[in-house]
DNA sequence: GTTGAAATTGAAAACCGATTTCATTTAGGA
DNA sequence: TCCTAAATGAAATCGGTTTTCAATTTCAAC
């Protein structure tokens, strides 16, 4: 790792080595705090920015990619071999992991057509899981929207 | 219009239909900010928090959705009949729209295999346009990740 | 081993979009 | 017309993110 950094132009610290360790130890979805507090429980001199600004690292070498899913929470996902969706519980805020391998086929094959160059693809499915659903604690009282109130809206 | 909102206990203000009347000239990915230049051009007196609170509102009965694109900057979409994804230029910032029926369809599935309640689905190709590509103006000196540095990091 | 330039760190401050507060005004049903 | 709940505008606040800056540390070159 040391090796990998350094043909990179970033020198290793021993706090540097504890929060790359960290992160992977924890896997998923990463905030910062998260981190942060995990780090700490180890060394509790390490400052906040630093366990930031090496999260941020962690991303440029490519080894995570920022998630962001709309609670104003950026969140650290590891890069994975097999690319994932995300089903992201709006009640309790669960997320689970499934597999897009088809779906992303079907992304670069659009990707192409707009001769866009893909870097990564997001693929969410926002909603409520079974848990909040049974417990019908979610109250979807949404207006029905009908296709009149648009139109009647838009002129 | 009006008939619509009080039906849902909301009231019918001059702002208010003058806040929803821009917000459907604008369209698309609308932020905070442009929308409220847009009202302002009209009205000067028209302040900053209403015509956030009614771009919720737009939310809540169901006309248009937030869109989080990792840029810091909450945007609204309206509602479309046919579901979209979008192309997100990490250069330029441009957006554009492509269509999903066939994606949105095995996502429909995936959440049935989980026993999820989608209320609805997200859909991005992060990268580089045409243009943004053909400027070589990116510079992408992301790091190579070989499989290897994972794993060593993992131990 | 010593040295020095460049990178890194920690604490604090700054930043900035989103959200809330509160006094006042307004809409619309009774 | 009257009354109450909803809506408004200005300003303050919130909270996560990012920057600043002085001090420390790394590591390649001697
Ligand atoms: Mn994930
Ligand atoms: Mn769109
Ligand atoms: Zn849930
Ligand atoms: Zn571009």
């Amino acid at each position: 790792m040391k090796e990998f950094l350094r043909t990179k132009g970033f020198k290793m610290t021993p706090q540097r080595e504890l929060i790359f360790r960290s992160f992977f130890e924890l896997g998923e979805h990463v905030s910062v705090d998260e981190l942060y507090d995990k780090v700490r429980e180890i060394d509790k001199s390490v400052g906040y920015s630093t366990v930031w600004r090496n999260l941020k690292l962690i991303c440029k070498v490519g080894l995570a990619i920022e998630v962001n899913l709309g609670d104003g929470i950026t969140r650290y996902d590891r890069v994975t071999k097999i690319p994932h969706g995300h089903l992201y519980c709006m009640n309790c805020k669960k997320l689970e992991e499934f597999s897009v391998e088809q779906i992303v086929g079907l992304l670069a094959e659009t990707a192409g057509n707009y001769k866009f160059a893909p870097e990564n693809f997001k693929i969410e499915i926002q909603g409520y899981c079974v848990d909040c659903k049974a417990d019908n604690k979610v109250n979807i009282d949404k207006a029905s929207v009908t296709a009149e109130n648009v139109t009647e809206m838009k002129q």
